[in-house]
DNA sequence: TATGAATGAGACTTCATTCAT
DNA sequence: AATGAATGAAGTCTCATTCAT
């Protein structure tokens, strides 16, 4: 075969992406063999090979979720003149991609990166870039809602924006687990918190 | 016909959780080999078979948190009469055990234990009842303050529980990582929030 | 129906020679890869495949070394009347091409070819064959030299041979692992060898 | 099992290099594989990873040689007071083991350390060491027949030993590939070499 | 009971060669 | 003829567990 197109391969490496991304969610990263993710993938070893170098690269690259991040953040906050409507409207689609069962496998392979991340350098340097992406947006919304007097601004807004990711890393690992979680109630929850807060920043005189 | 107490085996079994906690705390449960837990134990091979019949049956027991949880739980909930106050005050306390030192190593465990929950079922067990604790002490408070009118009822006073936790489990590996996140302000955060909820529970009429 | 000529044809093989000669010259045959030949003569694999049907083919015909020693040969030993000359002329000959650093790569692909031809019967006859040329080339000189009374009768001309080979096999050992040689004293020594060895010829009757 | 004693350590380790060298003989280091040596040693590849670390460690300890040369060298050359009979009594004794039978598989696999020798470090400085052993008594024979006139002052008296060193690589070679080589002959034409520089000594006028 | 050498299945990865394009 | 992606057997090494001592 000759050189193959660019779109062809990429497509390749996504089908073993694809295949790793299934035998990781289901056994974990170092539960899964080479063997099962090239018999998933439909490929040979070398072939497999020819798209990573290494089984942590393949791990590296699942460890990457800027894209769903992204997509989900782009499209959901940017459209709200005002920052609280954003972070409501960020928390419930946040929360439905929570129950989305077709990002179920994914889920389960961040939460198996989130304990490789303790001990792997380059999977620590993906996971902590992929929370930083909405922690950053939620940051942005918060000093912007600070300015506009809608919340107190002798609370953090990294604080708060780490609040916020720190219920959705709960909220995803409770749903992975399969417990009797509601996330539509939870929403509810973390809504009425987050309109407490701009309760306390109007009224706001101490604790 | 043990020829060694009761107690002393006791002492010995505790010596083994003490290297593995300290093993998989650095590397992991699938990275780190038996081999590093009977050098770091002291002990041999055969000795350390001789308290558990296989690796996972160490990783099950050190799934099992509860000791912690129970803890400081109980120190602290149950001496304080007012329902939000003791919430709060639980808030107070895991955030302090969340920067201990000391619990540094069971912190990093217990994320490797969530991710290995989501294939072993022992292990899943484990960590769902180590959690349930101060789940279900939590939904005990919410559902006084509710009956105090202290929290508003329309919110479920497991979404709640489940949502502090969530928040706690957040906590927990954005420390675990070296994140630079700040515990106080956090704390600040997740106080503010219950208050918020306090105040929508006294005024509010819908969302 | 070659679409290329046979010249151009021969020059493309050469490349590929030449390309193999510089890898297994760094990492010997069996650590060096059909990858890292294709690599290095800018060809593909199917091209290289098209010259040499198989890797031992190119080890084989790299073990061939015929052309070195017979231009060396041809040009020295004919034009000499006296045989003792000859094989002096011969030792400064072979000497000089010792140190030779464009002979350097090729030198240590002979060192391992040496180490194949004791497990690759292909690899073994082109050694051989490539070292009788000298040999008989010697062999020639010392039996003109026996016939005419400059070295002794008794001693085997074949052994003479093989010793003066060997000698030089010796040295083309010690001079590719760096050691610290002095090819000019070891000619000196090697000299005053021959000259010994006629001395003992025109004297000598018994040791 | 317990402890094993040291002396049964080592007898085990032993068999391991045995298997080793049988294998490395027939096929050379990178043509054996370790199932090969396990096999041949009747082991399991655990254990035998209980004894070398890794396949490179066994060639390395292969290639160390000094045993042979140590015992050989102490044997011959001390007891001889003329320096000049010594190295001769050193020529026949190596001529001697070149034709030994139970040597031929350590002399091939010496070989192949030669050719290993020019890419491993580590196997270069055990293959130069063992050299050195044998070059530095010759050294220090001919500096003694120099100083007692026996030998030319002119020549290096390193140049000479380092000589001596190549033929008797070379024989190693030519006996090892099954040529035709009379060992006993070419032992002659080395002592008829030796006794010519003798003369050369005495005689000396230039070359 | 305790020891630790031994087992052997199975892990990850490489690479000589082929062949669809 | 040329390309280079693909194959898959084979390579080296690890490690949970056992059991002779």
């Amino acid at each position: 075969m000759p050189k193959i197109s660019e779109k062809r391969r990429q497509s390749r490496r996504q089908e073993v992406l694809d295949a790793a991304l299934a035998c990781f969610s289901e056994n974990g990263f170092h539960q899964t063999g080479m063997a099962d993710i090239v018999a998933r993938s439909g490929m040979s070893h070398g072939a497999v090979y020819g798209y990573f170098r290494a089984k942590d690269d393949i791990i590296e690259a699942l460890a990457d979720d800027r894209h769903q991040s992204e997509a989900l953040l782009n499209a959901v906050a940017k459209k709200i003149e005002d920052p609280l409507e954003a972070l409501r409207a960020l928390v419930r689609a946040y929360a439905e991609a929570l129950t989305d069962p077709a990002g179920a496998a994914r889920r389960r392979v961040g939460i198996h990166g989130w304990s490789e991340a303790l001990r792997n350098r380059r999977v620590h340097a993906r996971v902590v870039e992929g929370i930083d992406i909405p922690r950053a947006l939620i940051v942005g919304q918060v000093e912007r809602a600070q300015r506009m007097e809608k919340l107190p601004r002798r609370l953090s807004a990294d604080a708060v924006a780490r609040s916020l990711v720190a219920l959705f890393q709960g909220f995803v690992l409770q749903v992975a687990w399969g417990e009797a979680i509601s996330v539509d109630s939870c929403v509810a929850v973390v809504d009425a918190m987050l309109l407490g807060l701009a309760q306390a920043g109007s009224a706001s005189k101490g604790v």
